[in-house]
DNA sequence: CCCGAATGAGACACCCACGTCTCATTCCTG
DNA sequence: CAGGAATGAGACGTGGGTGTCTCATTCGGG
């Protein structure tokens, strides 16, 4: 039965975010299907990284609702989604490296949303003071993504230890590299 | 005359850094020559991007040198690295992404080089009081490469002001974005 | 148990980019 | 000015991945 394009999609997620150029026929197998039920469940590789995107920002959404970003300060509605990101950290790095290449193409407006989201975070955190006010909600929200994909990264490829993903994450976002003087 | 293999080699680093899946018939226009004298520089599309690599590495090795990492404070240091770094930004972003793409196959050790260079300041900072300890050197390594790149493709994306590269990324690395109590 | 739907394996043609080659033209040098 | 080297344009064959199709097999519901 097709019950499980949705399994099928996590596992394309899985090893697409470590082999971005992995063929059709891989993602198939990788999946424990033929390649011809892969085609029939998604038209082509273009079909499925869309599917992909949409896969990710529906668990982003829910990732951001789980954080409740309005609730509390926004530091800690902050390290809350951190936490709620770490489980796709993974496809959040390979969506957007691979949004790169949709040039002109119409970016699905789902990031948008996810933006905005991030962004009012952090305009709230400097609203109520508890966010310095001279770098940009928008710069703070790529830089976020950036941390995050790039932890992702760095775990994958040992140099960070996974247990310590949402700690270096969140205290280098939090608090920078400078030791405090006063404290 | 093979005059500008140097300068055939940065516009194909400008090209690809924003258009990672170019044609090797893109590269070349954009480089201005024809295909066959790109081929005559470059025996393939693998050798292109291993000579960026090299040319990465290069550039970076010299903006390193620039930066004179040794000299007063680390985080003064780190202020002269992310100016120097500016100008290949998006060169470091192409390669970075590019990397994941070489599985096992032996990278450049030019990597590990310039890595080591940057690992050894941060070192140095936590050892002199300037760095907090309980961020691992491997990961501030990480992180700044990534803020980096995500700089550099916010800058392209019209997200963030060219002028304010370099604030964005040093202000956010060494305060972090909490608002400081006492200022 | 039986029948239909879904699946997997494979064959097939297609397309795009690649890499090579040729040839006329341009450019530099002597 | 002449000759040789380098170049640009294009033709050509190739390979690898894609998308479609077929067919035998399996699975599940009636």
């Amino acid at each position: 039965m097709a019950m499980d394009r949705d399994q099928v999609l996590r596992d394309a997620a899985a090893l697409l975010s470590r082999k971005s150029t992995a063929t059709m026929d891989e993602v198939a197998r990788a999946a424990g299907i033929g390649r011809a039920t892969l085609h029939r469940h998604f038209a082509g590789r273009d079909a499925l990284v869309r599917a992909l995107e949409d896969l990710g920002i529906r668990e982003f959404e829910v990732a951001f609702d789980n954080a409740r970003l309005d609730e509390g300060t926004a530091v800690e509605a902050l390290r809350r989604l951190v936490a709620e990101a770490e489980p796709n950290a993974e496809l959040l790095a390979f969506l957007v490296t691979e949004n790169q290449l949709f040039e002109g193409d119409e970016v699905n407006e789902g990031w948008a949303r996810l933006d905005a989201r991030v962004i009012a975070l952090f305009r709230r955190g400097q609203e109520e003071g508890d966010i310095r006010i001279d770098l940009s909600p928008a710069w703070l929200t790529e830089a976020l993504y950036g941390l995050i994909g790039s932890c992702a990264w760095a775990v994958v490829d040992g140099r960070v230890a996974a247990k310590d993903f949402q700690y270096m994450i969140i205290e280098l976002l939090l608090g920078g590299v400078r030791r405090s003087v006063e404290k």
